[in-house]
DNA sequence: ATCACTCTACTTACTGGTTAGTAAGGTGTC
DNA sequence: GACACCTTACTAACCAGTAAGTAGAGTGAT
């Protein structure tokens, strides 16, 4: 048990929830440690300090991302399947209405090929996971017989892990296609909005 | 009419292939003049002279695109429906299967905010068009009864669009994950693969 | 209680590399 | 000799990352 002083814990935080603001909104590749520093009022080697090279703030971010869905998933577990979909949904709605943010795994996966290999794991690993619960909606939404679709499950929820993805993107351009997209989604799968 | 040579046209045209190629797989902002000057054997400075800010360039990648998506279109206007979705499909296949390159769209959507305004004003435009050309294949298909899904041709358009642009990304993690999306927007809309 | 010491959380000051972009000069072709 | 198409050589800004120093808070011995 190392101990840890509150001024640290409290500046590692602050970094990261500014640096989580970057990521979303302009992308790994396009924000530095002045924009951190600055916007924190601190200088630039004091972010240096608490995640020494970028890599080790981009892969903290990621973790952080998996213990928050984590989280999240755990708290909507005991949820039929149609409130789980709202739920989804509701996630969705947060990210785009905070400055017009996007989903972690659509810019994980855009700057794929230019993230360093211990982000990639950690993306990985977070995506799959996200993917994973909205298969298990799927699923559970056509075993308790609320849910009326064509394919697999499996198939279902990636497509509509990929439809929000990349609606959450396209919503930057005209901001009223993510609802068209829900509301799509809820048709195609038979249900009623909650 | 201004003569332009043959050495600088092919010479523009090899900037933009090996810009788009850097777009389609790094990004904007991950690629620079020295990626390009490199890759073509000349000094940083000749692809200044072809396009003189950075922007310049985007803009010009964006135009082909929009110019190579209305031929595509057009040779693509007289087909039945199901044909226009799986030509939709093959051009899907052909970016990833391209060094996992992805929907140019999911690039300009994803780094928007970072984008100067002239890119992001020709982005907006190509990605209407985009848009609206699987709005159209899904009212057709429904119009000539070889489509059957719920929702307006609209709402399903969109959802294919977004899906495929989402689907393209994700496939970076997991590459079996295009195949799925498309047989399963066929058996959303009650197509057989043709 | 006070001096000596240690540690955390920074700062200042810097390095070497990369970036977009420019100015001026050269060379071959019509 | 005019022009297209390049080169060499440069600038100023920015980038991630580092080394060395410091202020202040806490600790422990006397």
């Amino acid at each position: 048990m190392k101990p840890v002083s509150n001024a640290s814990k409290d500046t590692q935080k602050r970094i990261l929830d500014i640096a989580e603001q970057l990521l979303l909104t302009r992308g790994f590749n396009a924000f530095s440690y002045q924009h951190i520093s600055s916007a924190l009022g601190v200088r630039n080697a004091a972010v240096h300090y608490h995640f020494p090279r970028k890599t080790d703030l981009g892969v903290a971010l990621v973790q952080r991302y998996r213990r928050r869905f984590a989280r999240f998933m755990e708290a909507h577990a005991s949820l039929d399947p149609l409130q789980q979909l709202e739920g989804y949904f509701e996630l969705t709605d947060a990210y785009f209405q905070q400055d017009e943010q996007i989903c972690p795994s659509g810019i994980l996966t855009t700057e794929y090929h230019t993230l360093p290999e211990e982000i990639q794991l950690e993306a990985n690993a977070f995506i799959t996971e996200m993917r994973d619960w909205a298969k298990t909606i799927a699923r559970r939404g056509r075993d308790e017989r609320v849910m009326t679709y064509p394919g697999t499950p499996e198939a279902m929820g990636e497509v509509m892990f990929a439809a929000l993805q990349g609606g959450l993107q396209l919503a930057r351009i005209d901001a009223g296609i993510l609802d068209t997209i829900k509301q799509q989604i809820r048709d195609l799968l038979k249900v009623e909005k909650s």
